[in-house]
Parts: C-alpha cells; sequence; structure tokens
DNA sequence: ATTTCGTTCTGTAGTGGTAAAATTATTTCT
DNA sequence: AGAAATAATTTTACCACTACAGAACGAAAT
C-alpha cells in the first residue's frame, strides 16, 4: 500500500488548522461531550449541572480559547441564526441606510447578516437567490426591487418555509410582510407646506409613469393640491435620465406661468435642480421654492439645504428584522399579510420660501 | 418530465424546516447517498459515475426541488465558503465603496459575504469579533478600524488560522496583507496641479494630527511644496469638527497673504469649504481653489464640481477579495506581510483655476 | 478458466454539534 | 437501612453531508 503512495505535499497542509471543540473540552474537563454542550449553552437551568462541573467546564473552555460552532450547530437545530439582506449595490444610500438598521437591530440578537446583490437581471437573481438558499439563511430582507421577476423568484424559492420582509418594496404587493414609508402623506405634507407659503403653482416631477415610488407620491400630490382647491395638472415625468429631468425643469420654466415651486421625485433630482436652477439666473428659494424626497444626508449641506421628506429607512430597516423575529418566533406570523408603515416627517431647510 | 405531480415528497410541516436532502434523492433515483454527494459536486471527473445514474440523479434533484446545504457540507469539509466584512457603518460612502467591490469580486465565486459591524469601542467589538469566529469565516476583510485595539483584537482572534486583509487601514502596521490607496503620491499630484496653474500660497486642512490617512497626505504635501521650493507652513489640524473646520478656513483667510488655494483632507471638508467661501464672499475657482479628498460620488454635482482625487474604494474592495481567496488556495501567501498600493487619480473638475 | 484491471458504486466512518432517553450518583423519606 | 425521588451525567441517536476504503461487476489479458 504505502509503498509508491504520490509524494503530494498535502498532508497536513491541505488540512484547515482544526480549531477546539467540545470534545477537546470535555476530554479536559473529564465529562462527556453533551455535559459541555448543555453548560455552554447554558441549558443547565432546565437540565441540571452540578455547580463545580459547570465550572470546570467554562474553565477548560477559556483554557483552549473555544469557539462555538456556529454551522455545526446550525445542521442540528435546523437554525442558521443567520438573515439575509437582498438589494441593490451597496453604496446607493438609501439601502445602505436600510442596511444600517438592520445591522443595529441584529446587533444583540445572535443572528449574523449576509448581503446578497440583486441585479434586476433575471438569470443572475437566480443565481444569487439559490446562493441565498443554500445557505440555509433563517430570514430575509428584500430591499429595492424593481424587476416583478426578482419578487417572484424570491416568493417561490422561499415562501412559505423562510419568512420574508419586503422593505420598500417598489410596487404594490397583496402578499407577504412589508415596511413602508407613508410616501402620500409624505408628499401631501409637503404641498401642504408649500401652499401654507402661498405658492399657487406647485410642480412635481417624478420618474417613471406608474412605477416605483413615484404612484403613490404623486397620489399624494394631487390629493393635496385638491383639498387646496389648486391646479393639478403640471406633473412630470422623467425616466431618471439627467437630460431629461433638466429637459422637464426647463419646459416647467418656460411655461407662460411656470410654477413658483418644484418638488421633486428624489433627493438627487432636487440637487439637479438647485444647480439648474442657479444656472437659470433663478434665486433659489427667493424665486422658486425646491424640495426634495428621501433626505440623503448630504442635502442638508447642500446650498442652500434643502427641504425635505425625511424617510425613515433606518427605522424601516430595524422594522424590518424585528418582523423577521417574530415571524421566526412564531411561525404563524409568517402567513398574514401584512403592511407596517412608517411616517415620514417633513424637514425644513432653506430651498423654500413664501411665493414671490 | 414536465408531467411530473406536484406531489409534496416531505410530510406536513410538522417539523420546521424539513428540506428536500440527498437521502430523498438517493432513494428516488435508487442510489446511495455518497453516489448522490459525488454527482451534485460534480466531483464525477475524479471518481466515475455512469452518464446514466448521473442523469437520474440530476433529474431525480431536480424534481424534488433540492438545495445543497452549505452549512452541512461546511461542517465536513471545514469550509464555510463565507468571508467576512468588517467595518463601520454602511452609510458611509467610503466602505460603502469598499463593501460594492468586496460583492463585486465574490460574485460568481462560491462565497458569501457576512457583514459585522466595527464601533471602534472595545467591548462590543470583543463579541463582534467572537461572532464572526463562531460563523467560522474562511476569509476576513477589515475595513475603516481607526482603534488600535480592534487591530489587536482581530489578529489575536484569527490569526493565523483565518486570512485576513486589511482595507486601507489607518495607520501603518508591520504585518498581514494590506490594500491601500497612494495618499502620499495623490496630495502630492494635487499640489503639482495646483502649481502648475500658478498657485504658490497653497493650503492643507487635514484631521486629527498624527493619526489616519492625514498623515501620509501631509506628508505628499510637504514633498510636493518642497519640490516646487514653496512654503508648506499652511498646514492645519482640525479634529473634524464642524466648528474647528470652519475656525481653520476662517484663520487661514484671515492672514495678512491667504492662500489661494486650499487642499482638503476629506471631500465633506472641502463641501463645507465650498459653501463657507460663498458666505464669505470668495469666488471659487477665480479668487480661491479648493480641493478634496476621495472622490465622493456627490462632489461631481457640488457647485462648482470639485477637484478632487479619486480613491479607488471600489477596485480596492476586489482586490480585498482576490487576494483572500489566493491565500485560501495557498496558506503560504498568509504568512507574508504584503501591501499591494493602489493608484489615486486627480479629478479636475471646476473648483480649481490658475491663481488670481 | 483464471488473473488482472478498471469502472462504478456502496458501506462505513467520520464532521461538530444537539436532543432525548437511559443510566448512575446522591439525597430524601419512611 | 432500604426504597423512592431527585439530580447529574452519559449513552445513544441523529442532523446533512463528505471522504475513503473496498466490493461488485464486467472486460481484457494470460
Amino acid at each position: 500500500m504505502s509503498t509508491s503512495s504520490p509524494s503530494t505535499p498535502n498532508a497536513d497542509s491541505n488540512k484547515r488548522a482544526d480549531s477546539v471543540t467540545m470534545s477537546d473540552i470535555a476530554r479536559l474537563a473529564k465529562v462527556s461531550r453533551p455535559t459541555v454542550s448543555i453548560v455552554l449553552n447554558e441549558r443547565h437551568e432546565s437540565i441540571g449541572i452540578a455547580e463545580g462541573t459547570r465550572l470546570r467546564v467554562l474553565e477548560a473552555a477559556r483554557e483552549l480559547g473555544y469557539r462555538r460552532n456556529a454551522l455545526a450547530r446550525a445542521v442540528k437545530t435546523g437554525r442558521s441564526l443567520t438573515l439575509a439582506f437582498l438589494a441593490g449595490d451597496p453604496d446607493i444610500e438609501y439601502s445602505s441606510r436600510a442596511f444600517s438598521g438592520v445591522l443595529d437591530e441584529a446587533e444583540g440578537t445572535d443572528y449574523a447578516v449576509q448581503r446578497f446583490r440583486l441585479h434586476d437581471k433575471s438569470d443572475e437573481d437566480c443565481k444569487v437567490v439559490q446562493h441565498c438558499a443554500e445557505r440555509r439563511v433563517d430570514g430575509i430582507i428584500v430591499n429595492d426591487t424593481g424587476l416583478a421577476t426578482a419578487t417572484e423568484l424570491i416568493r417561490r424559492e422561499f415562501e412559505p418555509q423562510v419568512p420574508i420582509v419586503w422593505l420598500d418594496p417598489k410596487g404594490p404587493q397583496d402578499w407577504g410582510v412589508q415596511v413602508r414609508p407613508r410616501d402620500i402623506k409624505g408628499m401631501s405634507d409637503a404641498v401642504e407646506h408649500l401652499v401654507e407659503l402661498g405658492h399657487q403653482r406647485i410642480a412635481f416631477v417624478a420618474g417613471i409613469e406608474g412605477v416605483g415610488t413615484g404612484v403613490p407620491r404623486v397620489k399624494g400630490f394631487r390629493r393635496a393640491l385638491e383639498a387646496a382647491n389648486l391646479d393639478d395638472s403640471l406633473v412630470r415625468w422623467t425616466h431618471w435620465e439627467e437630460e431629461k429631468i433638466t429637459a422637464a425643469l426647463h419646459e416647467l420654466m418656460a411655461l407662460p406661468e411656470p410654477p413658483t415651486a418644484i418638488l421633486c421625485g428624489s433627493d438627487a433630482m432636487a440637487l439637479l435642480y438647485l444647480r439648474e436652477l442657479r444656472a437659470l439666473g433663478k434665486n433659489v428659494p427667493h424665486d422658486v421654492s425646491v424640495m426634495g424626497f428621501g433626505d440623503l444626508a448630504r442635502v442638508a449641506h447642500s446650498d442652500p439645504a434643502l427641504s425635505t421628506v425625511r424617510v425613515p429607512y433606518n427605522e424601516m430597516g430595524r422594522e424590518a428584522v424585528r418582523q423577521l423575529l417574530a415571524m421566526l418566533e412564531d411561525p404563524e406570523m409568517s402567513r398574514e399579510h401584512r403592511e407596517i408603515w412608517f411616517p415620514t416627517e417633513l424637514v425644513l431647510r432653506n430651498s423654500t420660501a413664501p411665493a414671490p
């Protein structure tokens, strides 16, 4: 047998440095492995372990520098103590703020968070979702999925086994647990603020017609203007392309009776308009008031500082985790269809002023 | 094939997550469990499985909707196929850009990424690091650790078992694999640019003296000014507090011979100065040139658009993963002390102009 | 026909842990 | 003191999977 073994040098280097196991502790503390398990998981309340033994095990664990093996544990218990956060690129502020909230809330629990990136391209997303499934995550938070196919993909893969929370999903959805901002209310608050300032001609420039956050925001816009008996015809859809966004502004300002206030579908758009209006020789806020939506960190430092509607992404991320944990506690909760609404907040800075 | 009955193979959900296992496939395909393992892991090249058997297993797996259990696999193989990314808050753009690169590069491999948050508070970080250790991650990327204690904590926990890559560590470090930007070169490039524009009085406002990124950047600043035979005395340290940053600007501009160009330790500071200089009635860039450092996404849209030094965080994140994977391939590499330097790039926009 | 060989597959024994039943040790009660 | 009750451990089994030795089989070589 050992006469002609191929001399591969993988004899010991191939094996990963094997860490300390419960068996090692058991040997040192002169107890059985399950005893170690009971002690280290603090199940001695219900099982009963002599104090002396307990301390001996603890001491042995400390001495050997033992770290629990969450993987092995997960195999047996069927719970990986891992949550998945599926979203687009991490350097988009909306999703990173939500993610920050997720980490906030996950901290202090035993859950770790795995980050997966969605692409809105169904074949790549399919792989990501499978990858996620193979990890046996206990719960899933999905943020920022524009594509209906991804939604369906995720649903098919995980429902009803794995609880899912939809964080600010882009469209309406008649199933699952959803955490959403009160976009309608947020926008109508913004309109009311402008109306109070005496504005009569108010425009709203949104993203893609009929899709995403624009829909409820336009609804809020129209609702508030109707309530104030004002013209709600100044809605423009732009597809988020910078040229089209700029074109929309130029078109509005070239109107015989141009708007005295412009609401933007996003903060990014509002920042662009601040610059663009300056280029047009308009003073914000004295000639035109501008408001954004979202309250990105940077809009507090624009010039003028942007008035906007704060969407509490961070808190929403926290809530998503809370919901998930509740569903893990009580599987019955997973079956319910729930929508949790988060209030937005009017943030008034210097880009809004009384109508000229 | 497509006429398979929609019969659910496992009993009603009395048990929590009873997913399909290899045993189920083995039963259906009438082979043993190891055979299934060989087929599904595509080890048939070296083991040898008849094509008919292989297809039968594959078909059975498809029919049952099998998903590999990465956890169980990890327990046996000792590799979790998971990387950890330790950093501060995810909504800091620097770290989220690096994280984006990490995800870019991890995609397409079998590795998933777990995100842990560091706090620069040693007791909380200690818990995080332990948590991370329990997950048996295969490799670790650490970004943005200001505190030396965290560095030491991580080192003690994981070295030399688990390969670590330090992504833009804040201080010098004589061990481990480090991925760093060429701060010195970046700053001296910036100075050279200003010198070419005819500036003679150039100031640099940095963060905390002797700590972090300010150190190499000041070095680059001094080096370039010396080379140009210019005064390098206009260095100010501010501790990153907004009032102190502003105070530094006022102090500089009140000088008998105020600087005609100001280099900032960060983009955020530069944006603040843009606003502050406008308030002082100065025109940027005609009266004063301003440059940032980092190239945050938003500085392209400031007014004027900020000239800055791009730090390729995304690419650095990618490199960190590549380094980690290389170390996992060849454990010998983990022992080396390596520094990988990434070139910065001068990004010239509209906040710099010839000296008045 | 026997040996040799290679392919294809299975049996067995892990991996590190947990759960529950079974066993042993220690009290308590009569 | 002996039985019963209780506490403290251990034994056994299992989780889903992988590694490896070796068995079963047929084909080629002798």
